[in-house]
DNA sequence: CCCAAAAACGAACGTTCGTGCTAAAATAAG
DNA sequence: CTTATTTTAGCACGAACGTTCGTTTTTGGG
Protein backbone atom coordinates (compact mmCIF):
# COMPACT_ATOMS: atom_id res chain seq x y z
CA UNK A 1 0.00 0.00 0.00
CA UNK A 2 2.48 2.46 0.85
CA UNK A 3 4.46 1.61 -1.72
CA UNK A 4 2.43 2.56 -4.57
CA UNK A 5 2.07 5.86 -2.87
CA UNK A 6 5.90 6.36 -2.87
CA UNK A 7 6.27 5.84 -6.47
CA UNK A 8 2.86 7.95 -7.39
CA UNK A 9 4.52 10.79 -5.58
CA UNK A 10 7.71 10.14 -7.37
CA UNK A 11 5.99 9.87 -11.00
CA UNK A 12 3.90 13.31 -9.94
CA UNK A 13 7.28 14.87 -9.41
CA UNK A 14 8.82 14.14 -11.98
CA UNK A 15 6.04 14.82 -14.23
CA UNK A 16 6.09 18.48 -12.95
CA UNK A 17 9.22 18.77 -13.69
CA UNK A 18 8.83 17.62 -17.18
CA UNK A 19 5.94 19.29 -18.03
CA UNK A 20 7.62 22.41 -16.35
CA UNK A 21 10.79 21.87 -18.75
CA UNK A 22 8.90 20.75 -21.70
CA UNK A 23 5.23 21.57 -21.73
CA UNK A 24 2.35 20.41 -20.38
CA UNK A 25 1.19 19.24 -23.66
CA UNK A 26 4.23 17.98 -24.52
CA UNK A 27 4.12 15.15 -20.92
CA UNK A 28 3.74 11.92 -22.43
CA UNK A 29 3.54 8.49 -20.67
CA UNK A 30 6.46 6.87 -22.66
CA UNK A 31 9.19 9.94 -21.74
CA UNK A 32 8.05 10.11 -18.08
CA UNK A 33 8.52 6.82 -18.00
CA UNK A 34 11.73 6.37 -18.95
CA UNK A 35 12.86 9.51 -16.81
CA UNK A 36 11.46 7.91 -13.60
CA UNK A 37 13.25 4.75 -14.19
CA UNK A 38 9.38 2.53 -14.92
CA UNK A 39 7.80 0.61 -17.98
CA UNK A 40 4.99 2.32 -19.69
CA UNK A 41 2.52 0.01 -18.70
CA UNK A 42 4.15 0.07 -15.09
CA UNK A 43 3.26 3.70 -14.97
CA UNK A 44 0.18 3.72 -16.79
CA UNK A 45 -1.34 1.48 -14.06
CA UNK A 46 -1.34 3.97 -11.51
CA UNK A 47 -3.60 6.46 -13.66
CA UNK A 48 -5.75 3.86 -16.34
CA UNK A 49 -5.67 6.98 -18.64
CA UNK A 50 -3.91 9.93 -19.73
CA UNK A 51 -6.34 12.38 -18.81
CA UNK A 52 -6.15 10.69 -15.35
CA UNK A 53 -2.55 11.49 -15.71
CA UNK A 54 -2.98 15.23 -16.30
CA UNK A 55 -5.40 15.46 -13.74
CA UNK A 56 -3.38 14.82 -11.14
CA UNK A 57 -0.08 16.80 -12.73
CA UNK A 58 -2.27 19.73 -12.39
CA UNK A 59 -3.48 18.80 -8.70
CA UNK A 60 -0.06 18.22 -7.62
CA UNK A 61 1.33 21.49 -9.37
CA UNK A 62 -1.63 23.89 -7.55
CA UNK A 63 -0.77 21.95 -3.94
CA UNK A 64 2.56 22.56 -4.42
CA UNK A 65 2.23 26.53 -5.24
CA UNK A 66 -0.47 26.61 -2.76
CA UNK A 67 1.89 25.43 -0.13
CA UNK A 68 4.86 27.51 -1.10
CA UNK A 69 2.85 30.52 -1.77
CA UNK A 70 -0.33 31.05 -0.26
CA UNK A 71 -0.29 28.84 3.05
CA UNK A 72 2.69 30.33 4.30
CA UNK A 73 1.26 33.80 3.86
CA UNK A 74 -1.49 32.84 6.00
CA UNK A 75 0.49 32.22 8.98
CA UNK A 76 1.45 36.50 8.92
CA UNK A 77 -0.79 38.68 10.87
CA UNK A 78 -4.29 39.65 9.16
CA UNK A 79 -4.19 42.27 6.73
CA UNK A 80 -2.41 43.46 4.05
CA UNK A 81 0.94 41.54 5.42
CA UNK A 82 -0.30 38.83 4.24
CA UNK A 83 -0.87 40.15 0.54
CA UNK A 84 2.86 41.45 1.00
CA UNK A 85 4.05 38.02 1.66
CA UNK A 86 2.06 36.73 -1.38
CA UNK A 87 4.28 38.72 -3.29
CA UNK A 88 7.35 37.61 -1.68
CA UNK A 89 6.76 34.07 -1.56
CA UNK A 90 5.56 34.33 -5.74
CA UNK A 91 9.11 36.17 -5.99
CA UNK A 92 11.09 33.41 -4.27
CA UNK A 93 9.01 30.48 -5.85
CA UNK A 94 9.10 32.01 -9.65
CA UNK A 95 12.85 32.52 -9.10
CA UNK A 96 13.66 28.98 -8.01
CA UNK A 97 11.36 26.80 -10.33
CA UNK A 98 13.28 25.56 -13.43
CA UNK A 99 10.28 25.78 -15.62
CA UNK A 100 7.11 27.82 -16.22
CA UNK A 101 4.11 27.58 -14.61
CA UNK A 102 2.45 24.48 -15.99
CA UNK A 103 -0.80 25.75 -14.53
CA UNK A 104 -0.54 28.92 -16.27
CA UNK A 105 0.61 26.82 -19.19
CA UNK A 106 -2.74 24.36 -19.27
CA UNK A 107 -4.76 27.36 -18.51
CA UNK A 108 -3.58 28.80 -22.00
CA UNK A 109 -3.74 25.81 -23.76
CA UNK A 110 -7.14 24.54 -22.33
CA UNK A 111 -8.96 27.52 -22.12
CA UNK A 112 -11.19 27.05 -25.23
CA UNK A 113 -10.91 22.57 -25.27
CA UNK A 114 -14.25 21.25 -23.20
CA UNK A 115 -13.49 18.67 -20.93
CA UNK A 116 -12.25 17.32 -17.47
CA UNK A 117 -8.91 18.71 -17.73
CA UNK A 118 -10.34 22.31 -18.84
CA UNK A 119 -12.81 22.03 -15.41
CA UNK A 120 -10.08 21.32 -13.20
CA UNK A 121 -8.11 24.20 -14.41
CA UNK A 122 -10.56 26.75 -14.31
CA UNK A 123 -11.42 25.45 -10.37
CA UNK A 124 -7.67 25.93 -9.45
CA UNK A 125 -7.69 29.62 -11.07
CA UNK A 126 -10.99 30.20 -9.00
CA UNK A 127 -9.80 28.51 -5.90
CA UNK A 128 -6.15 30.72 -6.56
CA UNK A 129 -8.14 34.28 -7.17
CA UNK A 130 -10.63 33.69 -4.34
CA UNK A 131 -7.63 33.37 -2.26
CA UNK A 132 -6.52 36.78 -3.21
CA UNK A 133 -10.11 37.94 -3.18
CA UNK A 134 -10.11 37.21 0.55
CA UNK A 135 -6.66 38.16 1.76
CA UNK A 136 -7.91 42.27 -0.03
CA UNK A 137 -11.00 41.74 1.82
CA UNK A 138 -9.25 40.73 5.34
CA UNK A 139 -7.30 43.76 4.49
CA UNK A 140 -10.61 46.02 4.33
CA UNK A 141 -12.05 44.63 7.68
CA UNK A 142 -8.16 45.74 8.90
CA UNK A 143 -9.05 49.30 8.24
CA UNK A 144 -5.99 49.10 5.98
CA UNK A 145 -8.42 49.57 3.27
CA UNK A 146 -11.34 51.48 2.66
CA UNK A 147 -14.46 49.78 3.32
CA UNK A 148 -15.66 50.24 -0.46
CA UNK A 149 -12.72 49.15 -2.03
CA UNK A 150 -13.83 47.63 -5.47
CA UNK A 151 -12.33 43.96 -4.51
CA UNK A 152 -12.48 42.23 -8.37
CA UNK A 153 -10.64 45.67 -9.26
CA UNK A 154 -7.65 45.28 -7.36
CA UNK A 155 -7.40 41.77 -7.44
CA UNK A 156 -7.64 42.07 -11.52
CA UNK A 157 -4.94 44.28 -10.89
CA UNK A 158 -2.71 42.54 -8.61
CA UNK A 159 -3.16 39.25 -10.33
CA UNK A 160 -2.35 41.03 -13.97
CA UNK A 161 0.63 42.26 -12.20
CA UNK A 162 1.89 38.55 -11.09
CA UNK A 163 1.14 36.69 -14.45
CA UNK A 164 3.02 40.15 -16.29
CA UNK A 165 6.24 39.62 -14.56
CA UNK A 166 5.90 35.81 -15.02
CA UNK A 167 5.96 36.40 -18.80
CA UNK A 168 8.36 38.69 -19.19
CA UNK A 169 11.00 37.09 -16.74
CA UNK A 170 10.08 33.42 -18.43
CA UNK A 171 10.38 34.78 -21.95
CA UNK A 172 12.34 38.06 -21.72
CA UNK A 173 14.73 37.01 -19.35
CA UNK A 174 14.17 40.30 -18.12
CA UNK A 175 15.10 40.07 -14.44
CA UNK A 176 14.61 43.56 -13.90
CA UNK A 177 10.83 43.31 -13.69
CA UNK A 178 10.98 42.04 -10.05
CA UNK A 179 11.49 45.48 -8.93
CA UNK A 180 9.23 46.81 -11.42
CA UNK A 181 6.69 44.20 -10.15
CA UNK A 182 7.75 45.44 -6.15
CA UNK A 183 7.27 49.16 -7.17
CA UNK A 184 3.86 48.50 -9.43
CA UNK A 185 2.53 46.80 -6.47
CA UNK A 186 3.30 49.39 -3.67
CA UNK A 187 1.03 51.77 -5.93
CA UNK A 188 -1.55 49.83 -6.06
CA UNK A 189 -1.37 49.61 -2.33
CA UNK A 190 -1.51 53.35 -2.30
CA UNK A 191 -3.60 54.05 -5.39
CA UNK A 192 -6.82 51.83 -3.49
CA UNK A 193 -5.68 53.43 0.07
CA UNK A 194 -6.03 57.04 -1.05
CA UNK A 195 -8.96 56.94 -3.61
CA UNK B 1 3.12 30.59 -58.95
CA UNK B 2 0.70 32.26 -57.72
CA UNK B 3 -1.86 29.20 -56.64
CA UNK B 4 1.04 27.78 -54.48
CA UNK B 5 0.80 31.10 -52.48
CA UNK B 6 -2.94 31.39 -52.37
CA UNK B 7 -3.29 27.51 -50.64
CA UNK B 8 -0.60 28.78 -48.67
CA UNK B 9 -2.05 31.48 -47.60
CA UNK B 10 -5.23 29.71 -47.09
CA UNK B 11 -2.88 26.91 -45.11
CA UNK B 12 -1.75 29.68 -42.83
CA UNK B 13 -4.87 30.88 -41.91
CA UNK B 14 -6.47 27.37 -41.52
CA UNK B 15 -3.36 26.64 -39.18
CA UNK B 16 -4.47 29.55 -37.09
CA UNK B 17 -7.77 28.73 -36.74
CA UNK B 18 -6.59 25.17 -35.64
CA UNK B 19 -4.03 26.33 -33.43
CA UNK B 20 -6.70 29.53 -31.73
CA UNK B 21 -8.80 26.26 -31.11
CA UNK B 22 -6.87 23.10 -30.42
CA UNK B 23 -3.43 24.98 -29.20
CA UNK B 24 0.06 25.50 -30.96
CA UNK B 25 1.30 22.52 -29.93
CA UNK B 26 -1.66 20.19 -31.01
CA UNK B 27 -1.60 21.38 -35.09
CA UNK B 28 -0.24 18.69 -36.52
CA UNK B 29 0.22 18.52 -40.47
CA UNK B 30 -2.12 15.46 -40.72
CA UNK B 31 -5.17 17.44 -38.93
CA UNK B 32 -4.49 20.39 -41.03
CA UNK B 33 -4.26 18.80 -43.85
CA UNK B 34 -7.57 17.56 -43.72
CA UNK B 35 -9.14 20.56 -42.56
CA UNK B 36 -7.94 22.25 -45.62
CA UNK B 37 -8.60 19.75 -47.99
CA UNK B 38 -4.98 18.36 -48.53
CA UNK B 39 -3.07 14.89 -48.62
CA UNK B 40 -0.52 15.23 -46.13
CA UNK B 41 2.26 14.94 -48.35
CA UNK B 42 0.96 17.71 -50.52
CA UNK B 43 0.64 20.23 -47.76
CA UNK B 44 3.60 18.89 -46.21
CA UNK B 45 5.70 20.22 -49.79
CA UNK B 46 4.96 23.97 -48.88
CA UNK B 47 6.76 24.01 -45.82
CA UNK B 48 9.57 20.92 -45.89
CA UNK B 49 9.14 20.97 -42.80
CA UNK B 50 7.03 20.96 -38.90
CA UNK B 51 9.05 23.45 -37.39
CA UNK B 52 9.02 25.75 -40.44
CA UNK B 53 5.66 25.35 -40.47
CA UNK B 54 5.44 26.50 -37.16
CA UNK B 55 7.47 29.32 -37.69
CA UNK B 56 5.51 30.37 -40.30
CA UNK B 57 2.01 30.23 -38.60
CA UNK B 58 3.54 32.32 -35.85
CA UNK B 59 4.57 34.79 -38.41
CA UNK B 60 1.51 34.86 -39.51
CA UNK B 61 -0.21 35.15 -36.16
CA UNK B 62 1.94 38.31 -35.28
CA UNK B 63 0.92 39.84 -38.41
CA UNK B 64 -2.35 39.58 -38.33
CA UNK B 65 -1.83 41.04 -34.75
CA UNK B 66 -0.07 43.69 -35.77
CA UNK B 67 -2.55 44.25 -38.35
CA UNK B 68 -5.73 44.46 -36.54
CA UNK B 69 -4.61 45.86 -33.39
CA UNK B 70 -1.21 47.77 -33.54
CA UNK B 71 -0.92 49.31 -37.41
CA UNK B 72 -4.64 51.11 -36.90
CA UNK B 73 -3.23 53.05 -33.79
CA UNK B 74 -0.68 54.41 -35.84
CA UNK B 75 -3.25 56.64 -37.81
CA UNK B 76 -4.44 58.20 -34.43
CA UNK B 77 -2.32 61.17 -33.43
CA UNK B 78 1.02 61.18 -31.89
CA UNK B 79 0.66 60.62 -28.36
CA UNK B 80 -1.67 59.32 -26.13
CA UNK B 81 -4.30 58.37 -28.12
CA UNK B 82 -2.81 56.21 -29.64
CA UNK B 83 -2.23 53.97 -26.81
CA UNK B 84 -5.70 54.39 -26.22
CA UNK B 85 -6.20 53.04 -29.90
CA UNK B 86 -4.47 50.32 -29.14
CA UNK B 87 -6.63 49.34 -26.00
CA UNK B 88 -9.33 49.57 -28.06
CA UNK B 89 -8.16 47.35 -31.22
CA UNK B 90 -6.84 45.09 -28.37
CA UNK B 91 -10.37 44.81 -26.81
CA UNK B 92 -12.06 44.32 -30.01
CA UNK B 93 -9.85 42.12 -31.20
CA UNK B 94 -9.72 39.59 -28.03
CA UNK B 95 -13.62 39.78 -28.22
CA UNK B 96 -13.54 38.31 -31.82
CA UNK B 97 -11.23 36.09 -31.54
CA UNK B 98 -12.61 32.46 -31.79
CA UNK B 99 -9.50 31.14 -29.28
CA UNK B 100 -7.09 31.98 -27.45
CA UNK B 101 -3.61 34.48 -28.86
CA UNK B 102 -1.31 31.82 -30.42
CA UNK B 103 1.70 33.65 -29.85
CA UNK B 104 0.99 34.02 -26.17
CA UNK B 105 0.77 30.20 -26.16
CA UNK B 106 3.72 29.25 -28.04
CA UNK B 107 5.30 31.81 -25.58
CA UNK B 108 4.41 29.75 -22.38
CA UNK B 109 5.16 26.25 -24.13
CA UNK B 110 8.48 27.49 -25.53
CA UNK B 111 9.73 29.87 -22.95
CA UNK B 112 12.38 27.42 -21.65
CA UNK B 113 13.05 24.76 -24.83
CA UNK B 114 15.59 26.56 -26.82
CA UNK B 115 15.54 26.45 -30.61
CA UNK B 116 14.42 28.60 -33.33
CA UNK B 117 10.50 28.80 -32.64
CA UNK B 118 11.56 30.11 -29.26
CA UNK B 119 13.92 32.47 -30.75
CA UNK B 120 11.27 33.67 -33.34
CA UNK B 121 8.51 34.04 -30.68
CA UNK B 122 10.91 35.72 -28.80
CA UNK B 123 11.94 38.32 -31.25
CA UNK B 124 8.00 38.71 -32.32
CA UNK B 125 7.47 39.38 -28.42
CA UNK B 126 10.01 42.12 -27.85
CA UNK B 127 8.50 43.94 -31.13
CA UNK B 128 5.35 43.81 -29.57
CA UNK B 129 6.81 45.27 -26.60
CA UNK B 130 8.79 47.79 -28.85
CA UNK B 131 6.01 48.76 -30.39
CA UNK B 132 4.57 49.75 -26.88
CA UNK B 133 7.43 51.41 -25.87
CA UNK B 134 7.83 53.67 -29.01
CA UNK B 135 3.92 54.67 -28.28
CA UNK B 136 4.56 55.98 -24.72
CA UNK B 137 7.20 57.57 -25.48
CA UNK B 138 5.78 59.71 -28.37
CA UNK B 139 3.39 60.55 -25.60
CA UNK B 140 6.45 61.71 -23.32
CA UNK B 141 7.76 63.96 -26.38
CA UNK B 142 4.49 65.18 -26.89
CA UNK B 143 4.06 66.06 -23.18
CA UNK B 144 1.46 64.24 -22.44
CA UNK B 145 3.25 62.29 -19.84
CA UNK B 146 6.39 63.93 -17.53
CA UNK B 147 10.29 63.54 -19.37
CA UNK B 148 11.17 61.36 -16.75
CA UNK B 149 8.59 58.22 -17.30
CA UNK B 150 10.19 55.67 -16.85
CA UNK B 151 9.46 54.30 -20.29
CA UNK B 152 10.05 50.27 -18.71
CA UNK B 153 7.61 50.18 -16.19
CA UNK B 154 4.80 51.99 -17.36
CA UNK B 155 4.81 49.32 -20.60
CA UNK B 156 4.90 46.42 -17.92
CA UNK B 157 2.06 47.76 -16.00
CA UNK B 158 0.70 48.68 -19.45
CA UNK B 159 1.22 44.76 -20.96
CA UNK B 160 0.16 43.12 -17.46
CA UNK B 161 -2.99 44.52 -17.86
CA UNK B 162 -3.68 43.38 -21.03
CA UNK B 163 -2.50 39.82 -21.10
CA UNK B 164 -4.31 39.82 -17.56
CA UNK B 165 -7.54 40.95 -19.31
CA UNK B 166 -6.54 38.08 -21.68
CA UNK B 167 -6.40 35.64 -19.34
CA UNK B 168 -9.28 36.55 -17.03
CA UNK B 169 -11.60 36.46 -20.18
CA UNK B 170 -10.58 33.29 -21.74
CA UNK B 171 -10.18 31.11 -18.72
CA UNK B 172 -12.65 32.50 -16.08
CA UNK B 173 -15.47 33.69 -19.11
CA UNK B 174 -15.75 36.94 -16.85
CA UNK B 175 -16.51 39.68 -19.56
CA UNK B 176 -16.42 42.31 -16.59
CA UNK B 177 -12.85 42.58 -16.50
CA UNK B 178 -13.01 44.71 -19.90
CA UNK B 179 -14.23 47.25 -17.97
CA UNK B 180 -11.37 46.56 -15.41
CA UNK B 181 -8.82 47.09 -18.17
CA UNK B 182 -9.97 50.46 -19.23
CA UNK B 183 -10.67 51.69 -15.89
CA UNK B 184 -7.06 50.34 -14.32
CA UNK B 185 -5.91 52.01 -17.95
CA UNK B 186 -7.29 55.83 -17.15
CA UNK B 187 -5.48 55.17 -13.23
CA UNK B 188 -1.96 54.33 -15.23
CA UNK B 189 -2.27 57.08 -16.57
CA UNK B 190 -3.03 59.57 -14.14
CA UNK B 191 -0.49 57.80 -11.80
CA UNK B 192 2.38 58.64 -14.10
CA UNK B 193 0.71 61.74 -15.71
CA UNK B 194 0.81 62.93 -11.67
CA UNK B 195 3.80 61.09 -10.63
C1' DC C 1 7.48 -18.14 6.09
C1' DC C 2 3.36 -18.02 3.01
C1' DC C 3 0.30 -16.29 0.26
C1' DA C 4 -2.80 -12.97 -1.43
C1' DA C 5 -2.52 -8.46 -3.20
C1' DA C 6 -0.14 -4.85 -5.34
C1' DA C 7 3.11 -3.28 -8.55
C1' DA C 8 5.95 -3.54 -12.50
C1' DC C 9 7.20 -5.77 -16.72
C1' DG C 10 7.42 -6.86 -21.81
C1' DA C 11 5.08 -7.38 -25.86
C1' DA C 12 1.79 -6.00 -28.94
C1' DC C 13 -2.35 -3.40 -30.44
C1' DG C 14 -4.02 0.24 -33.76
C1' DT C 15 -3.16 5.26 -34.61
C1' DT C 16 -0.90 9.15 -35.59
C1' DC C 17 3.17 11.58 -35.94
C1' DG C 18 6.80 13.87 -39.27
C1' DT C 19 9.22 12.88 -43.27
C1' DG C 20 10.92 10.89 -47.47
C1' DC C 21 10.09 9.03 -52.30
C1' DT C 22 7.97 8.80 -57.14
C1' DA C 23 4.28 9.55 -60.18
C1' DA C 24 0.37 12.06 -61.68
C1' DA C 25 -2.14 16.17 -62.17
C1' DA C 26 -2.59 21.07 -62.63
C1' DT C 27 -0.78 25.27 -63.95
C1' DA C 28 1.99 28.84 -66.39
C1' DA C 29 4.95 30.20 -70.32
C1' DG C 30 6.29 30.17 -75.06
C1' DC D 1 -0.93 23.39 -78.30
C1' DT D 2 3.19 22.03 -76.31
C1' DT D 3 6.27 22.07 -72.96
C1' DA D 4 8.45 23.12 -68.65
C1' DT D 5 7.47 23.87 -63.98
C1' DT D 6 4.67 23.79 -59.87
C1' DT D 7 1.72 21.54 -57.14
C1' DT D 8 -0.61 17.58 -55.32
C1' DA D 9 -1.47 12.60 -54.48
C1' DG D 10 -0.22 8.04 -53.07
C1' DC D 11 2.47 5.10 -50.63
C1' DA D 12 5.83 3.71 -47.29
C1' DC D 13 9.07 4.30 -43.49
C1' DG D 14 10.34 4.37 -38.60
C1' DA D 15 9.18 6.27 -34.40
C1' DA D 16 6.20 7.54 -30.74
C1' DC D 17 1.70 7.79 -29.01
C1' DG D 18 -2.00 5.83 -25.48
C1' DT D 19 -3.78 1.55 -24.25
C1' DT D 20 -4.59 -3.51 -23.26
C1' DC D 21 -3.09 -7.94 -22.00
C1' DG D 22 -1.05 -11.73 -19.53
C1' DT D 23 2.89 -12.67 -16.84
C1' DT D 24 6.31 -11.94 -13.45
C1' DT D 25 8.25 -9.69 -9.59
C1' DT D 26 7.81 -7.34 -5.32
C1' DT D 27 5.55 -6.32 -1.20
C1' DG D 28 3.29 -6.49 3.33
C1' DG D 29 0.06 -8.79 6.76
C1' DG D 30 -1.12 -13.03 9.18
Amino acid sequence: MSKGLDTKETILRTACELSSKFGFEALSIGKLATKVGLSKSGLFGHFNSKEQLQIDVLNYTAENFTAKVLRPAVKKPRGLARVDAIIANWLEWSKYEKGGCPLLAAAIEFDDRPGEIRKVVRALYEQQINFYKRAFQIAVECGELPKDTDINQIVYEFYSLLVGQHIYTRLLKDQSVEERLLLAYEQLKAKFSNP
